[in-house]
DNA sequence: GTACGGGTAGTGTCAGCGGGACGATGGGCG
DNA sequence: CGCCCATCGTCCCGCTGACACTACCCGTAC
């Protein structure tokens, strides 16, 4: 099975990936993060939608765009079609932090990149993006592409 | 930078990993899996080898303990030579459950696995394992070989 | 040897924050 | 009016740090 030496090695990959999180958000939850990653990643959302995507309940939600805002990462904005619902955009700061925050993660990176082999470096990124693509393309069966 | 097309490609490795760990472990929180980890990784620590590891605090990593024994998921041990010191083991039932969240890993992997084509199975494990290989080697600068 | 003191491992207690859930409430849409 | 979105009050639990405390090891002095 391939998989079993991916799972070991996909660890250091991860390693990194969480070293750069918690030198560049130190004061972050996981939940607070996760949040604001999916705040960025479709801006104008609204609660509803934020708290199906992080899997708690709507007041939960709530409770941590409470926190959120007071924090100056996000801002409630009136739903201007509805006013029932709001639509929640990241700040500046917050903008700015999830910049970091990437740029900490690619620096960590590059850096373990930098003592691969030229080779080794172009396998990864030929075979992490073929997983990548196979990953996101239908989570289910084979049924992949039939056009 | 080659960096940036990982970083994208990693967050489906990522992915991967999260949805795993939800659907094997649904009641257990992220630091007391991390404690378990650990625990497995390194059986028989004591508690300020544990504490160092989740970097928190000695009396939080005892409370810590104190519900993974009351979950039955780890054993407390008094130390036979420095009988200050506790030893921490898991139990049958813990280790059953980290071998099942690796399993449900492997599955998941194997899955994306299979919607790749045989070439870019071949560099992903080619990349990732020199990947590791590169990470867990000197973090710091290229002295790699120099025997 | 016994007694004492310093250092170390772990626990107990207290307080606070973050987070999840349920229900009730208010505001807006159709 | 009925329905939906969001908020708020309330409750409970897990995690964390700070501090005091006990239990234990060890070196030293009597």
């Amino acid at each position: 099975m391939r998989a079993a030496a991916l799972d070991d090695a996909a660890q250091a990959l991860l390693a990194t990936w969480e070293s750069a999180r918690e030198g560049s958000t130190p004061r972050l939850s996981a939940a607070q993060l996760s949040a604001l990653i999916v705040v960025g990643k479709d801006e104008g959302i609204n609660l509803r939608t934020l708290a199906g995507r992080l899997r708690m309940i709507l007041s939960s939600a709530s409770r941590l765009c409470d926190r959120l805002v007071a924090a100056g990462l996000v801002e409630r904005v009136p739903g201007r079609v509805d006013r029932r619902e709001i639509a929640l955009f990241l700040t500046p700061y917050s903008r700015q932090l999830l910049e970091e925050l990437r740029a900490s993660r690619l620096a960590m990176l590059g850096a373990v990149l930098d003592r691969m082999s030229p080779a080794g470096r172009a396998a990864l990124v030929r075979g992490l993006t073929e997983f990548a693509h196979a990953a996101t393309g239908q989570p289910a069966d084979a049924a992949v592409r039939t056009a």
